[in-house]
DNA sequence: GGTTGACCTTGACCTTAGGTCAGGGTGAAC
DNA sequence: GTTCACCCTGACCTAAGGTCAAGGTCAACC
């Protein structure tokens, strides 16, 4: 008898849910429809009209609290506003592609981000025979370089990369590897600090301090984030670094304390 | 002195707020790291690593309350959670880029969505004199049509089209709209009805009921809401229709009361 | 003519992913 | 020695609805 869809109807009919179509009208949105004799909301063809616009702009992600103004305003305001919109939207579809494909970077092995080159390095170490664990340790290391001092990232890696075509590094750092077994004052650990240093000193692939911080601290707080990567695992070979690192500060290179 | 980032360094370095990684520690995503001297935490390099983990998934839209599960699983299995999230984000982006597609027809003059046959057949109503407003007018109408009926949507298009190209239709049209400024009670308004419904007929332009509701009622309800868009506005054209409808249902025609 | 089941009404509270505010403690720098 | 940026907790706020409760209405079926 009396006109116009039950709001359950209207809300099918745009494809949202009765609370949703509700929630527009509190929001005034869109007018409360005239009731009829049981006090039912009844839909005319005007109020499905506004009820398909809002939910057109809504779906496209504009806030609730903006389509009323926007409906309302004159037509070239109107149009001037939905080219905003259209260009919102591109953005976050760019954006969400950008994620999509970063988030395939998270499962090559160890669920972190790497570049080709980094990933190039880590096999060979695998290559080289070093074992899963220090791999994995050194990929760790490399995305925190790369994410907390990018500006030394670089030489980061050109230093892994150095020491790679030095079969004699590659001996001493497999053996301060297996010194996480050792106990950490085994006097054979001030031998290999001594030696490892030498090496990395006559190499030149002494590590760089950052710089452009706002303070030393800072810097340095990264520097020993990324340097100290994983030592509280292994004594031994917390000892081992903090001993090279005081064998390279004798020999005048800057590295922080601690 | 104490090794480790601040909060404040923390959330800069995976691009968050402080208070998204508080949320995080509170939903058990990231555990809480040692805390120094004065209470402040402090976040090493695998609390970094997880963060920056949790982030790529977040940011992909993942909802916190899996990533937990998910950064904890298995490889195999959060591999194939991956690609499941993958996935998700893919149709997500395909929705995006159809809401951002059907965002501009809201912009062609009438702020509603209209398939192009539909709209060729406005703009010949346009080329044919008819008033901007009754243009605007049957465009609601179609509007209301495809999403309500969309089994007589198209024939409701195709007699539109097939009235058009009788010039005899279109000048009764065309005084049909005239009607609104006459008096509802005017006798020229039941001398049109008649031959508006002749018309029809010889044409066989008429309405088609739709079938295959749930109920009849339904059915006549959208049918009443298209066929009588705007009614309330133009009391004249009301009485036309109701006469017309009168004058076809005694010729035989299924159309429904009110 | 009674009951069933699908619909409608309001109101109060829950959700996600954080943001804001209040009230107070820390630490480094000028 | 004070200033200013940072940290702490806890309580409440936000958008865009969802869920639950308690009750009224409508059409259908027996």
């Amino acid at each position: 008898m009396a006109d116009g869809l039950t709001i359950g109807q209207a809300a099918a009919f745009v494809g949202v849910t009765i609370k949703t179509v509700r929630h527009y009208h509190r929001l005034g949105l869109v007018t409360e429809p005239e009731r009829d004799g049981s006090g039912y909301r009844r839909y005319r063809s005007a109020d499905l009209l506004r009820l398909v616009q809002v939910r057109t702009l809504a779906g496209a992600g504009v806030p609730l609290a903006e389509i009323g103004d926007l409906l309302d305003a004159d037509p070239e305001r109107f149009s001037a506003a939905l080219d905003d919109v259209h260009r919102r939207l591109t953005e976050r579809i760019e954006d969400l592609v950008a994620r999509r494909d970063t988030l395939h970077r998270l499962d090559r092995g160890d669920r972190a981000l790497l570049p080709d080159r980094a990933c190039a390095v880590l096999d060979r170490l695998t290559d080289l025979g070093f074992s899963p664990d220090y791999v994995a340790g050194q990929r760790e290391a490399l995305v925190l370089a790369r994410a907390l001092i990018p500006e030394i990232y670089d030489n980061f890696l050109t230093q892994l990369e150095r020491s790679l075509d030095d079969p004699e590094f590659v001996e001493l750092t497999k053996r301060g590897w297996d010194a996480r077994s050792w106990d950490p004052d085994d006097p054979r650990i001030e031998e290999l600090a001594s030696a490892l240093a030498d090496k990395l000193l006559a190499n030149r692939v002494v590590p760089a301090m950052p710089t452009g911080f706002r303070n030393r601290s800072d810097a340095a707080a990264r520097y020993g984030l990324v340097n100290h990567h994983r030592e509280d695992r292994e004594p031994s070979i917390a000892r081992l670094n903090a001993l090279v690192e005081a064998n390279l500060r004798a020999a005048g290179v800057d590295i922080p304390h601690q």
